[in-house]
This record gives C-alpha cells, structure tokens and sequence, in this order.
DNA sequence: GTCTATAAATTGATAGAC
DNA sequence: GTCTATCAATTTATAGAC
C-alpha cells in the first residue's frame, strides 16, 4: 500500500518525506518555517515507518536518510545509532499495551468483563500506536535490544493469560479448551490485526473491536432462532 | 528456542549442525556415512530454520554457512543465491496452501462446511510446513522474488474471502459481521499460529485444530444452561 | 541540525583447485 | 560437494566544517 520506489529523481537535493510540520505538534511558535529539521520523535516517526515498510534488518541507514531527506550521519546527531531507534519504537508500544492492564475496567468487573475490556482496549491501542506495536510484534531477538522487547513482551503475554486463566477459573469462558490455548488464540487474533487494519481506511476502531469481541465471544455461527 | 549463539570453538573445522542424515529419507543406502554433504532440499531445511531465527534479511550467506557447517562459497553450488532460498521455500509453503482449497470438503458440503474445512486443514498444513508457513508469512516484498510471493498470497487470501462471503450468503455464518473482516480475523488467527505452535510440544494438531474452530465459531463464552 | 568525506567491517557472490 | 582466496559493493559509524 506504499507509493512505489522511487524511479524519477526528486526535486531538490533531496526529496523530504515531510513538508512543515517536523517537530512534535505544539512546540514551535508557527513562525520561521524555513529548513525545519527533525527532533527525535518526528525523526522515529519516519524511522519507524521505513522499518514496516522494509523490515528493521531490510533497512539500512542510507534507506532511513533517504526517507528523511537528510544524510545519513545527520541521523547520528539525534540517536546513537539503529538500534536505539528499534528500541524507542518498541519501548513505545510496551508501554502503552502494559498501561491497558492497569486500566479500571470498571466498579464491579469480574474477570470475564475485564478479559472483554482488555480485548477491546488492546485493540484500540494497537491501531492507535500502529507502527510502534508493529514493529514490536515482528521484533526477532537478534541484539541486545530486541532481546529486552522480547522479553518484556513475554512478561505482557504471562499477565494475560492469567486473566483468561481467571475468567476461566470463574465460570466466565467454556471449559473445554485450555486457559493457556485460549490467550494464545485470543492475542494472537488481535496481533495479527497489524498485517492489514489502517486507523484511515474507513473501518473504525470500535467496529473492529466490536466484531473481534463478537467472533471470539460469540462465535461466527448464526445461532439457530430460539423457536426454532 | 534454538541453541544459544555459540561462544566457545567447536570442535573440528566447523560444527555441523546435522550429524548424519542431510539426504532425504530413503534416497542414501545407509552405508558410506563419511561426509556427507547437502542436497537442495536438506539444504533448504537448515537454511529456513535459519531464517525463522534471525529473520530472512537479518541473516548473512555467512550465518548460513555457519549453521550448515560448510563455507559460504559451497552454498553457491546449490543454489543460486540468498533468494532463490526464499523463494524454494515460500513456494512450497503457497503449494500446500493452495491445495487445501481444491481437496474435496465432503459430497454434500455447503459453503459453511467448506470454510470449517478449510479452516481446520489450514491448520494441519501450517502445522506440517511450519518453517515454511512461517516464512512466507514474514516476507516484506523487497526483492521480486518476495514480490511474487506476496503476489500469490493475496490471491489465496481472496479465494478465501469468497469462500467467507458464499458461507455469509447462505446464512451459514452471523450477518452482523462483514465477510471481508470476518475473512480478515479467521485467517490472522490461523496465521498468528506461527508465533508460537510448535508440532513436538505436547499440543496435538487435531486438538489446536478443534480449539480453533471451536473458538471462531461457536464462541469462546461459555453458555447459559438450556434450562437456566 | 545538517553537511562532506572517509574509515572499517560485513555482505553477496565468483574463480578455480581438490 | 566442498574448499581457499578474493572482489566489488554496501553497511554502520565517526570526524570535523558550516
């Protein structure tokens, strides 16, 4: 769904990703719009970006220059290198997924409704924090900082599963399939959401929460009419 | 779950990570076992499980010649290169998987039974050719031959989407719910298997198999006793 | 905050002997 | 079927000017 690669050279010494707004909304004055220049976050915005599109091993510094429109050792000046970029991106995403679960799922939630509150939070903050939970979600372990994500991750996926251990244990979810199984498949629906949902695509966010909720809740079947 | 990345010298020239059976099964008389060297395909094996490890990008003709235990010049007699791998594997994986849509679900099967069908062997195939599933499932589409490959997977992924809306059309399957998305979360489940299932760790196929179509179908809550 | 220039290591791949 | 030796290109990263 990106534009294609490039084959027609670019206007200018080299053809900006961004056009005027560079740095975090709210920080420069709107004035002096000239040679704006990145600031870290507008910078692992792009970054992070090029990433998905390439996969992080698939892009190299000149790729990320490239889609900056700067050079390559300009990057230098803001991070210490691609693996730091990696890990502010991942960081990003386990922060927000892990702040999910200490969200109040309300009064008196047992732990079926709070299993179904996380479903649908964690939906939402996957397409809010797209690019960060992507890149997080195709991390590999191959340096230290991909060791670190995968392994805070691992401790996200433990907690999960015991509230569905929970739901289970309450009455909550059937009790023919395996607490342990059913997380699995449950998280591994909404993951796999990152292969194809864009927040700008004309589905909206509650819609897929909704629908992801139904199915595994409820089940694709028709149910049979109670008369029936 | 592989080794950890060696730190001491192995022993001999270099460690070989098969001992004994590189051939396919039955082509060798089992006598002679003296250096016995790669043919494509047990080539292949180790090259994709190498893959799946550091990701296709993140590993050098030079990692694989380390995990075949053979330099990196003799990978070249086999092969003509890095993609050539990846597309010898992800073309067996697309094989498998498209087969499954032409195996016959049953004389009088409708399209709801077909999609139950083909949910559940979907499963077994990626269960079956997981290291080749797997990679497939990652590619990024940076070289042509990743190109093709995500090429052919769309048109799998639409004869699915078919299958999904005849199922909806017939009244098989909950009309609430877009065939399309619904498409979309059957198939992310199925796909998300990859992260995790693992054919020798004490889960069945049939029983992974059960659970998920169990799960998307009828619905991971569990019901109200009929005379409650 | 970005640039040019360049270093040092790694990468995919080939030639030719055994 | 595998080896040693080698290459050209690319890759990550640094030094220092503007």
């Amino acid at each position: 769904m990106g534009p294609p690669s490039g084959v027609c050279a670019p206007p200018g010494p080299a053809a900006r990703h961004n056009d005027g707004v560079n740095r975090t909304p709210g920080t420069v004055p709107a004035e002096r719009r000239r040679r704006p220049g990145y600031d870290r976050d507008s910078l692992l915005e792009i970054a992070v970006g090029t990433f998905n599109e390439r996969g992080y091993d698939g892009t190299s510094m000149e790729d990320l220059a490239r889609a900056l429109g700067i050079t390559k050792s300009s990057i230098y000046h803001h991070v210490s290198g691609k693996e730091e970029l990696l890990d502010l991106a991942v960081s990003r995403a386990l922060d927000a997924l892990f702040a999910v679960l200490d969200e109040d799922a309300g009064p008196d939630a047992g732990s079926t409704e709070r299993l179904e509150y996380l479903l649908r939070r964690s939906v939402e903050v996957l397409a809010a924090e797209l690019p960060y939970v992507t890149l997080l979600l195709r991390v590999r372990g191959n340096s230290p900082a991909e060791q670190r994500a995968l392994s805070r991750r691992r401790e996200l996926d433990h907690r999960v599963a015991e509230l569905v251990h929970q739901a289970a244990a309450e009455g909550g979810v059937r009790g023919d399939i395996d607490p342990a199984l059913a997380s699995r498949l449950i998280f591994g629906t909404v993951n796999s959401l990152i292969e194809w949902y864009r927040p700008d695509g004309g589905l909206a966010v509650d819609t897929l929460a909704a629908a992801a909720a139904t199915i595994l809740f409820e089940g694709l079947r028709r149910k049979p009419v109670q008369g029936a």
